[in-house]
DNA sequence: TTTTCTGCAAACGATTTGCATACAC
DNA sequence: GTGTATGCAAATCGTTTGCAGAAAA
């Protein structure tokens, strides 16, 4: 349940597709471990890599974000801001990711975990042949804190 | 309900606004009225035109198409396909928007109505402090014909 | 008239790509 | 060694913007 992706599932999964342990990659994937439950852009990463004196061109990092997606570790996301955001992914391929709620003031994106949307799917299945693989819900609204400055 | 918005809404959204109704403008609706459900981007709408032997630039595309998002006429969304789409909004403003079943095979989307997620608007409110204006709900999954096809 | 619009072309920002070099295996 | 990855700069793609002329009000 909390567990989280490692660098050991990084190597075995690059190996399973002939893709190659580098360090750039284990530097990109480190940067989301260190930074549990950010939404990050490409851009952000590569500012944070920045800060740590690691230089990796923006090119790789957009190369390797795809790569992890691809591999499963990361869920690419999102939100209207103009660029894609990526978080490390939830282990258990079973269990859904959790809902965004996302301030129309501010911008903030908070997180809410429900299951009620399992029902749905099975709903929807029923009425429409479409077989639901996952789901992404988005609420847009105003957080408690942009209420309180109104 | 099955009502949807008629020219003489886009001239007095426009009037209460001080924005002029122009060919343009009007064109743009029609071309949205004319396709019931697409969700058409910008260039979509761009070659409609082309056919329809109507010549109005792609950037007078892109500020009708954010001008009529503002005025509540479209409804702006995006799928993961790299560019915003619209559709025309539903009239009653009470009325959530439908969800979408994306299929990930071959990007085809589908509708479907459902009220569940009221409840669960209320139940965010009620725990977070956040308050929902608006929620997008995405399904991903392969559609009837793709499952058919394999 | 006065103000808002349009069309064009140039600017933009996020992302991708071609290619020569560097590195993991 | 061989094949994949990297870094850089250039290219791309959707979208936005500045500006001069055109057209609503």
């Amino acid at each position: 349940m909390g567990q989280t992706f490692t660098m050991d599932d990084l190597r075995r999964k690059l190996q399973e597709r002939q893709h190659k342990m580098t360090p750039q990659r284990q530097t990109v994937l480190q940067i989301f471990l260190d930074h549990p439950g950010k939404h990050l852009s490409a851009e952000d990463v590569h500012d944070i890599l920045r800060e740590r004196k690691v230089d990796i061109g923006l090119a790789t990092v957009y190369r390797s974000l795809e790569l992890l997606s691809e591999l499963g570790i990361l869920q690419k996301m999102e939100f209207g801001d103009g660029c894609s955001r990526y978080e490390v992914n939830t282990i258990d391929p079973t269990r859904h990711h959790h809902h965004h709620l996302i301030c129309t003031q501010c911008g903030k994106v908070e997180e809410f975990d429900d299951d009620l949307l399992e029902n749905l799917e099975q709903d929807i299945s029923k009425k429409t042949g479409f077989r639901v693989v996952d789901h992404q819900v988005k609420f847009f609204g105003v957080c408690k804190e942009c209420q309180a400055k109104q």
